[in-house]
RNA sequence: GCGCCCGUAGCUCAGGUGGAUAGAGCAACGGCCUUCUAAGCCGUAGGCCACUGGUUCGAGUCCAGUCGGGCGCGCCA
């Protein structure tokens, strides 16, 4: 049941033409102007009438029920003036009976979902730029799985490539190392191989026979990946990512479904062989747009001596997912992949199948510019939390002295998370962002760690609450100050938000809503005292009003990945 | 050179498929803790929404161009 059904159901049996969806009631730019407002511009237009008239037809030719005092018009709005207990205990009673539900618009029940995201070489820790994929994707799992899909998550784990072979060569024993160790031998055995003309053969002759299935060598190669990968999962999981299931490149350098393509880019004539003998693609002949530089234009498959180039693997795991059968299936990939995962998408539509549908972003910058590995300009992520994780430690020393350790560590650590994952994820996608260390370590104003406060003053509220909450709202509900229903609205608006994010894939609208239910609840805890309320009647209801508050912004903080705190 | 993305307060960002007086935070200035956690709140100040032209009753939002930033453009993955 809708919260405001009472005022569609009138408005739909005046304009049968008009179906729920059409009617969009939002808060009124100030709660002193009207406690809903409804938008006219979408019915008016299926109605083919100025959207005032619209409005104006609904004020004076539609009757609502006595929970609504006043129905006025401004322009191409309809203002609602409402019984504003009726409606706020509406809306409670229905978080707190939803409760890790409320939000949720079940867009996905009954359908299935594969993720494909992070997936970043092993021979990198991961910095707060390639976090921005895994953060993004994990987010996005999170909203799908609310949502109802039964999600797999996937990792592509590239295990195969020339800087691989050269780590295996410069590395005898990778079980003695740890993942820094393998990071700075990286470092150095791709330094010699500019210089070693030997060894960078070396390493493509490893290539070659792993690719002929040299059970030794794909041994090596295991182990070496097997060790970076561990160590990138380690720090991503201190992010609270997981993944379900990680696919090895290695067992995509043969597959037979490739011939199917093959063939039918052979029969489109955009197969051939290049000068360098390499087995390419005219990409042309398939649909790529013919630009004046041959922008992207060819793409090597095989390399001379058969070997596959990294083309072709990737087509190869890309049918593999698709042969899955998912309703949806997405792969995150940084804004640097656009390209590339056109020219994937276009081979694969040369056979007629389908290309899991790619969600980009920007790179994030320092304000010295860009990241720079080579030269050391990165925030790798561990460093990041490892700093924030003190910095909260600091505060939570001081304001959280009955707990014990162990617990106060962990809540200095959900505070570093919080402020990472809500710097990043706030921000729309397709931006650059600046990273700026001051302002990631402050805490303070719109932030993840913000948000966490205002949870724990609400946990606080309710453990000082003399007598424990009925389960349900009562019939007696005080809804008397603008704070109060400035916040109830918003609550009530949670599940179009969600339904926004759901539709455009990106969680960003959701820590915005995080940050605005955060600001009008503590508003609310200034103006609304609730343990030392002035009756009983406004006691219980502020406490509710708390409670699904706290429900609301637990169950969106999930979906960036973010705790939601008891204490801090 | 060509393609894609971005340009909103000094700084970092919000601004449903065009629509109510363009909103937050940081930094600055002035207030507020014997009162449910001051990681907070209230107030002041700060905007030719990059620029130019167009479409529209109406443009930060759509179109074209200019300028500025990011990314990409066959034997790395």
């Amino acid at each position: 049941m809708h919260t405001y059904e009472s005022l569609a159901a009138p408005i739909l049996a005046a304009f049968p033409e008009l179906t729920a969806a059409d009617l969009v009631f939002a808060p009124a730019p100030k709660v002193e102007i009207a406690d809903v407002a409804l938008r006219t511009f979408e019915p008016a237009k299926k109605l083919g009438m100025a959207p005032p008239q619209l409005a104006t037809k609904i004020r004076d030719g539609v009757t609502f029920g006595p929970d609504v005092t006043a129905v006025s018009l401004a322009g191409p709005y309809v203002n609602f003036k409402l019984d504003r207990g009726a409606f706020g205990r509406g809306i409670v009673a229905r978080i707190l009976s939803e409760h890790k539900q409320y939000g949720s618009n079940r867009s996905g029940a009954g359908k299935r979902a594969l993720v494909e995201h992070t997936s970043i070489n092993p021979n990198a820790s991961p910095h707060v730029g390639r976090a921005r994929n895994a953060m993004i994707g994990d987010s996005l799992v999170r909203l799908l799985r609310f949502e109802g899909y039964d999600v797999e998550t996937h990792y592509y784990v590239n295990d195969i490539g020339r800087q691989i072979a050269l780590l295996v060569l410069a590395c005898d024993d990778p079980a003695t190392l740890t993942f820094d160790e393998m990071l700075d031998l990286y470092a150095s055995a791709n330094a010699r191989a500019e210089q070693d003309a030997a060894f960078a053969e070396a390493g493509f002759e490893l290539l070659a026979k792993i690719e002929q299935g040299d059970a030794e060598v794909k041994k090596k190669f295991f182990a070496v990946t097997e060790l970076c990968l561990q160590g990138q999962l380690a720090v991503l999981g201190r992010l609270g990512i997981r993944y379900d299931r990680f696919d090895r490149e290695s067992d995509f350098v043969k597959d037979p479904r490739l011939d199917k393509i093959l063939d039918a880019l052979r029969e489109k004539g955009a197969l051939f062989t290049d000068e360098e003998q390499r087995l390419s693609v005219d990409m042309c002949q398939i649909g790529h747009p013919q630009y004046p530089a041959n922008e992207g234009r060819y793409v090597a498959l095989l390399r001379s001596n058969g070997s596959s180039m990294y083309v072709y693997r990737d087509v190869a795991y890309t049918i593999e997912k698709m042969s899955k059968g998912a309703d949806l299936n997405l792969i995150v990939l940084g804004e640097d992949h656009l390209m590339y995962m056109q020219q994937i998408a276009l081979i694969l539509a040369a056979a007629g199948m389908g290309a899991p549908e790619p969600i980009y972003y920007s790179y994030i910058l320092l304000k010295e510019g860009k990241m720079s590995t080579r030269q050391g300009k990165v925030v790798l992520l561990s460093d990041f939390l490892d700093e924030a994780t003190a910095r909260a430690a600091e505060r939570v020393e001081e304001q959280c002295q009955e707990l014990p350790e162990v617990e106060r560590k962990a809540i200095a650590e959900h505070v570093a998370v919080a402020a990472i994952r809500f710097a990043i994820l706030r921000v729309g996608a397709n931006k650059n962002v600046i990273f700026d260390w001051d302002a990631s370590l402050s805490f303070t104003g719109d932030t993840g760690p913000y948000v966490q406060y205002s949870c724990a003053r609400i946990s606080s509220i309710l453990r000082k609450l003399n007598a424990p909450l009925p389960e349900s709202p009562r019939a007696d509900f005080p809804v008397e100050s603008n704070a109060e229903w400035a916040l109830l609205s918003k609550l009530a608006a949670f599940p179009d938000t969600i339904a926004n994010a759901a539709a455009a894939h990106s969680v960003a609208p959701v820590a915005q809503f995080v940050l605005e239910t955060a600001r009008l609840f503590t508003t609310f805890y200034h103006e609304c005292p609730v343990r030392d309320a002035p009756s009983e009647a406004q006691r219980i209801a502020r406490g509710h009003i708390c409670l699904a508050t706290r429900i609301t912004l637990e169950n969106a903080l999930g979906l960036l990945g973010i705790t939601a705190l008891e204490r801090m």
